[in-house]
DNA sequence: AAATATAACTAACAAGTGTTAGTTTTGAAA
DNA sequence: TTTCAAAACTAACACTTGTTAGTTATATTT
């Protein structure tokens, strides 16, 4: 039980790399296998296909979504702060995955075993996010102008964070979580 | 002078669909021409390479955006109304060809003669759309925690909006653009 | 009807694709 | 030092890729 990098990890991380930089599509074995000073052969030492490379990359990251989000659906704070739970779960896991979050936003429609399980947590996640807006709107929390609008921008916006921890390298998470919160939350414009 | 759309332009149109649903690394020639019913050497009769295709669908829509913001930011409105009058400018471009802005957000990668102009117009509209902020700053219209983090909600939910108005065909053009620039500018919750 | 330009076609190319089979190297266990 | 499994290698496969050359069909103009 020890803490090494197995090759086969090291091939997911240089893959979604290449993923991330270039599609699923663009990339070819032999591409990644020279970006790890290999040929392309010894790659299926390793793995499967192609295919269980973009699968083992998405899947894991898109189950890890779908549990966050239950676990703050059933926790007992408030649909304001369960909104703010959400943002710092997507601050978390983008910063630990930046690239896998890259390859489930941009390559998920070239998954094959996977595609429809895939469509269906992704259903699923909205759906509860939609559910804690409404919640958020009965207790009077929220002001919505339209709600499919509001989970719209917070999905764009949850789901690009990889571009911009890519960019920031430097920033710190909690700063990163006040300032999305709050700027998703309340808006730019001064309240009168 | 007529108005009927020629073979190229259905090219352009059939491709950036195509693009947008499975990448253009992912279309082939073959396919493209399939979905047109042709062979894939007929479309050489119009066009001179797969590259060109994806040019003509990305860079004039780039020059769009920057004409666009260009003139915003000469207009006399304030910074505030001018942040407006950017989402209208999105919501209008994107109604029109959205699966062209499917392959400026996605695609643009696969540039090659076109990669550095595209990427420094690019950099132009994000550095005129940050002035504007600056300039809400300024004149004390915007309250921002963050300024960088403000220009990046804006975009990722910009830039995402061919999805929305893919999804939501019906809906009304002006009801989008006035329920966006609420729920980006004034935000979600109850002001105190 | 003849001529002409447009746009389709068939056939093929050279290069690149994911993947397999079989072989050699490597490095730790015996 | 020998053994042996893990992981690299070479070579090749069947197929797909963008693109070109040369030819035929189509439809408009003369």
């Amino acid at each position: 039980m020890m803490n090494t990098i197995t090759r086969k990890e090291e091939i997911l991380s240089t893959a979604s790399r290449l993923f991330r930089e270039r599609g699923y599509s663009a990339v070819t074995m032999r591409d990644l296998a020279k970006e790890m000073g290999i040929k392309a052969a010894s790659l299926y030492n390793h793995i499967n296909s192609k295919q269980q490379i973009l699968s083992e990359i998405v899947m894991p990251i898109a189950q890890q979504f779908v549990d966050g989000i239950d676990a703050v659906k059933n926790s007992d704070y408030r649909a304001e702060d369960q909104l703010r739970q959400i943002i710092e779960q997507h601050v978390i896991l983008t910063v630990k995955h930046p690239s896998c979050m890259a390859a489930v936003n941009n390559d998920w429609m070239h998954l094959e075993g996977n595609l429809e399980e895939y469509l269906k947590m992704r259903s699923y996640y909205e759906a509860i996010f939609k559910q804690i807006i409404e919640d958020g709107i009965e207790d009077g929390s929220l002001t919505i102008i339209d709600k499919e609008v509001m989970l719209f921008s917070f999905l764009s916006t949850l789901r690009n964070l990889y571009l911009w921890i890519l960019k920031n390298t430097q920033r710190n998470e909690d700063e990163l979580i006040f300032a999305l919160s709050e700027t998703l939350l309340k808006g730019v414009v001064k309240c009168k």
